[in-house]
RNA sequence: GCCCCUGUGGCGGAAUUGGUAGACGCGCUCGACUCAAAAUCGAGUUCCGCAAGGAGUGCUGGUUCGACUCCGGCCAGGGGCACCA
């Protein structure tokens, strides 16, 4: 017996049960189709999904069900980002063991997402904080080892002072620990670094080949790696002072050389140590430049301060002038050479600088059309472009020419024995640092010898799995205090070694998971070369902007770092990628701060919103709509939701009214909204299924008019749904499926179950079915009950998509707008072959036009077909 | 400071990519059913106007038969980078 209401409680989970049993979302099983992989970023196990999740999730899965729909043999896997510093804090905290803490939450996270009914692929979860995933990470970092992809060098790294760790400079944010919050401290440490500078050119080429990523994502990148071309000069210095004769700069503006005033060097340039040593006050002053530089308020109130060395530096091209050598406070050592030379009226900083030490500013290019007898540096130096004054043998070129022209002539003069001037490109991305002094992540797979050096720890001993008897009482590194982990007999000569103790940055794990995940228990590589051949690259990703730079910059670079060490794989892992939008909330606040949504009872009318405290009634200021988070109290929990209305209501209400792109703002009213429509369905299908033909019907020979308009009705949405869902356009493609719902229940209204004959009840039952498949991918279990109960055969996931006739999609008539001077004034209807002599009468004809024209003649007559006319009078 | 994006009803948004602005949903108003409520169903809902009609996609100027869409200048909001020589 058929109810009348639709009871997700008992529907979810017993065709999930089907899912599963007829193992319909296994990838592989056929592989004479078309392969399709696709992935949403994979969570970190925190504990309990949100929103952001459900959105994310929800909006592969429709990927996943339509493509598979469309004969696709999808790859559509789900894993942990397991390692990292929470479960360690944890650890801490409370006392439990980061795998026990970790394996908890993925548990409970597993259930929850598998209470949404995703379609995934179960049989290749992976997490990376099992050794069998990590162990396959330290093979590839053996193997980039090999490869001369691998740094080992002294370099001043981020330090926490709250987490203890070396922090990447990505994770640092505003001067602080991107976790902790707490101000960075700088520290010289022996790091591991994967060589990403090596590609540096490589990641900016590519960036063009990728069209379906997003152009802010692409441009982010570009930014991110920061290409410059310039020179690298020497600068001769008056007197030697020590072995040192010259300092070298990098430029990207050498045509502005002649408008030089100063040279500057880095607090920790070479030269500036030099200097210090006979200096106490310098000395001081670059202690001084040592305690500012990492925070951002200090950066930002950090006046342009600088030390003159006393040295003198040479122009190149006038051995008679020299310029004034400071130390300063805004050179960094680790961009170009840590040297610069400056000039203060073409660039901002430079002035600064000068108009604090009085070192004067020269113009050298000029705007065209201004006189450079008028041409005056106050306080704003000028950047544009111009042709050269006052810059003898450069005088009257333009900025181009002249920089070619200095590059030109220092490449060829020599200094001490070498040229004197190098064209050199520069970028701003740094190798990446991915020693990381904690516990909870993959061991860096090498042993350190008194004798041999740093020796690779042999294959056959992956992997070097993490001790599980540690101690969390003291800060600092576990693995170095555990009393044996590290002690170990050197593979080379046998001697007492110590492993290294340090493990990677959590990036590296989320670099590569992607491969693993097509060949996800391969105990002998991190993925065999048909696999990987097969399922890369990955057609669609989907997750945050956030991951915008580092995630996906590190991605790229592992795929090439992986061709580069053997693996047939592809540079550019992710064809297709897509940022979603965050999931957003009112906030809501009392007199004894936020409260949460669950507290809030609102009330509407006609002058607007107003909130109220459940529990006294009193009223509540309704704040800001924005991103969920637990500080402002605004979070909604899926389970919640689930729990309430189901996961088909969830699922829907992710997908509607916002483009998945932009944040959408989940509302109680909205969800119940998506709560209606998943009813709607139910009972929908309930009526249709009343006046349809059986399952299987064949289609008459001939369709009435009200039968052909159904069928229109139908095939038109199929039309619009699929092109909707091809450009991941999913609020637009809920919308029609709704307006497809509308035109069927105006269809049910007009007829009398008696009056339904053969072509109608064809078209009512093909209908129904391409309602429901159309449906299917957003709200899964609803549209396999409907299916089930219309008495089609097999699983609606299994159903392939429906496919629009051309022939229904014609009209044999259409609406065309008639304009007058630009204005709508009437519509005719007309064949959407008419010519346009046809067209001009009916429309001169259409009392809105003759009224509009009010007797004037017709200068021009716009006719374009099947869109619109317009009478120019 | 530099770079980028976005501005459409009360709200989220749609618009065949230069061709009927406001699809679809939320909210609201009125009505039906009900002892009542919920649920459901029906009608309406850009603004001004009783209406005829007029105005209208942040502001402003332009191109065009025709502009939310293209171009110039402003304004507002959001994001990214940030002493990168």
């Amino acid at each position: 017996m058929r109810a009348d209401r639709y009871n997700f409680a008992e529907a979810e989970p017993k065709w999930r049960k089907a899912w599963e049993g007829a193992k319909v979302f296994q990838a592989g099983a056929e592989p004479q189709k078309p392969k399709y992989y696709v992935l949403e970023m994979f969570p970190y196990p925190s504990g309990r999904i949100h929103m952001g999740h459900v959105r994310n999730y929800s909006l592969g899965d429709v990927i996943a069900r339509y493509k598979r729909a469309r004969g696709f043999d999808v790859l559509h896997p789900m894993g942990w980002d397991a390692f990292g510093l929470p479960a360690e804090n944890a650890a801490m905290q409370g006392k439990r063991h980061p795998a026990e803490w970790t394996y908890a939450n993925i548990g409970t996270m597993r259930a929850q997402l598998q209470a949404l009914g995703l379609s995934l692929d179960w049989s290749r979860e992976i997490a990376t904080c099992d050794a069998a995933y990590y162990g396959r990470q330290q093979q590839l970092f053996l193997d980039f080892l090999r490869a001369g992809l691998v740094d080992r060098k002294q370099s001043k790294v981020n330090w926490d002072p709250v987490d203890h760790t070396v922090l990447a400079n990505e994770q640092v944010i505003d001067g602080r620990g991107w976790r902790s919050g707490a101000l960075v401290e700088q520290r010289e440490l022996t790091q591991w670094f994967f060589r990403i500078t090596a590609y540096a050119e490589e990641l900016l080429s590519g960036l063009d080949t990728l069209e379906r990523w997003p152009d802010k994502v692409r441009l982010m990148q570009r930014n991110w790696i920061g290409r410059s071309e310039g020179l690298l000069l020497r600068f001769a210095l008056a007197e030697s002072l020590g072995e040192t004769s010259d300092v070298e700069v990098f430029t990207t503006r050498p045509d502005t050389l002649f408008g030089a005033k100063f040279v500057a060097i880095a607090a920790d340039h070479p030269l500036a140590k030099q200097a210090a040593e006979g200096n106490a006050q310098l000395a001081a002053f670059i202690e001084e430049c040592r305690h500012i530089g990492t925070s951002v308020a200090a950066i930002e109130t950090a006046e342009k301060k600088g030390f003159d060395t006393g040295l003198k530096a040479v122009h190149p091209f006038d051995p008679g002038w020299t310029l004034p050598v400071y130390v300063a406070n805004f050179v960094l050592m680790d961009y170009g050479t840590g040297a610069i030379f400056g000039c203060p009226a073409h660039d901002q900083r430079d002035l600064d600088f000068a108009l604090r030490y009085s070192l004067g500013a020269t113009p050298v290019v000029c705007p065209e059309g201004v006189d450079p007898e008028d041409l005056k540096i106050t306080d704003t130096a000028f950047d544009g472009d111009g042709r050269l004054v006052n810059s003898r043998f450069l005088d009257g070129m333009t900025v181009e020419a002249a920089k070619e022209e200095v590059a030109k002539r220092l490449e060829s003069t020599t200094l001490f024995g070498a040229p004197q001037g190098k064209r050199k490109v520069n970028y701003k991305l740094r190798d990446w640092g991915v020693s990381r002094q904690r516990y909870w992540g993959c061991p860096i797979p090498v042993i350190h010898c008194a004798s041999c050096g740093v020796v690779p720890v042999p294959e056959k001993d992956l992997p070097v799995t993490l001790p599980e008897d540690v101690s969390f009482e003291a800060p600092g590194n576990p693995l170095d205090r555990h009393p044996t982990w590290k002690h170990v007999a050197c593979p080379a000569c046998g001697k007492a070694a110590r492993r290294e103790t340090d493990t990677m940055d959590t990036f590296v794990d989320s670099s590569w998971y992607y491969a693993r995940f097509t060949d996800p228990h391969n105990a002998e590589a991190p993925a065999s070369k048909g696999a990987l051949a097969r399922w890369l690259p990955i057609d669609q990703y989907i997750g945050g902007i956030e991951h915008a730079i580092l995630h996906l910059l590190y991605s790229r670079f592992f795929a090439r770092a992986m061709r580069d060490s053997g693996y047939d794989v592809l540079a550019e892992p992710f064809e297709g990628l897509f940022t979603q939008g965050m999931v957003v909330h009112e906030t809501y606040k009392g007199p004894n701060g936020w409260v949460a949504p669950a507290d809030v009872r609102i009330e509407a009318g006609e002058n607007g919103r107003r909130a109220f405290l459940i529990s006294d009634g009193a009223e509540i200021t309704i704040g800001d709509i924005e991103k969920m988070s637990k500080s402002k109290k605004n979070t909604v929990d899926p389970d919640d939701i689930v729990q309430a209305y189901g996961a088909d209501t969830a699922r829907l209400f992710v997908l509607s009214d916002s483009p998945p792109d932009r944040d959408v703002i989940w509302t109680d009213e909205g969800a119940q909204g998506a709560w209606r429509f998943v009813q709607r369905l139910w009972r929908l299908t309930g009526e249709l299924k009343r006046v349809a033909a059986p399952a299987g019907a064949a289609a008459p020979p001939e369709f009435s008019t009200q039968a052909f308009k159904v069928r229109q009705a139908t095939h038109r949405a199929i039309a619009q749904v699929t092109d909707s869902i091809e450009r991941l356009r999913f609020n637009t493609a809920v919308a029609r499926i709704r307006e497809l719902a509308n035109e069927l229940t105006d269809a049910l209204d007009a007829v009398t179950e008696a009056g339904v004959g053969a072509d109608l009840a064809f078209a009512f039952r093909e209908a129904a079915e391409a309602l429901i498949l159309l449906v299917a991918p957003m709200t899964p279990h609803v549209a396999e009950e409907c299916w089930a109960d219309l008495g089609c055969a097999g699983l609606a996931a299994r159903a392939s998509w429906p496919v629009a006739d051309p022939i229904l999609l014609e009209q044999e008539l259409i609406v065309l707008p008639v304009q007058v001077n630009g204005r709508k004034r009437a519509e005719i209807f007309v064949s959407p072959q008419a010519d346009e002599a046809t067209v001009r009468a009916a429309a001169l004809a259409a009392d809105g036009v003759q009224r509009a024209l009010e007797g004037r003649a017709v200068k021009k007559f716009v006719f374009v077909p099947k869109r619109i006319v317009n009478v120019v009078a």
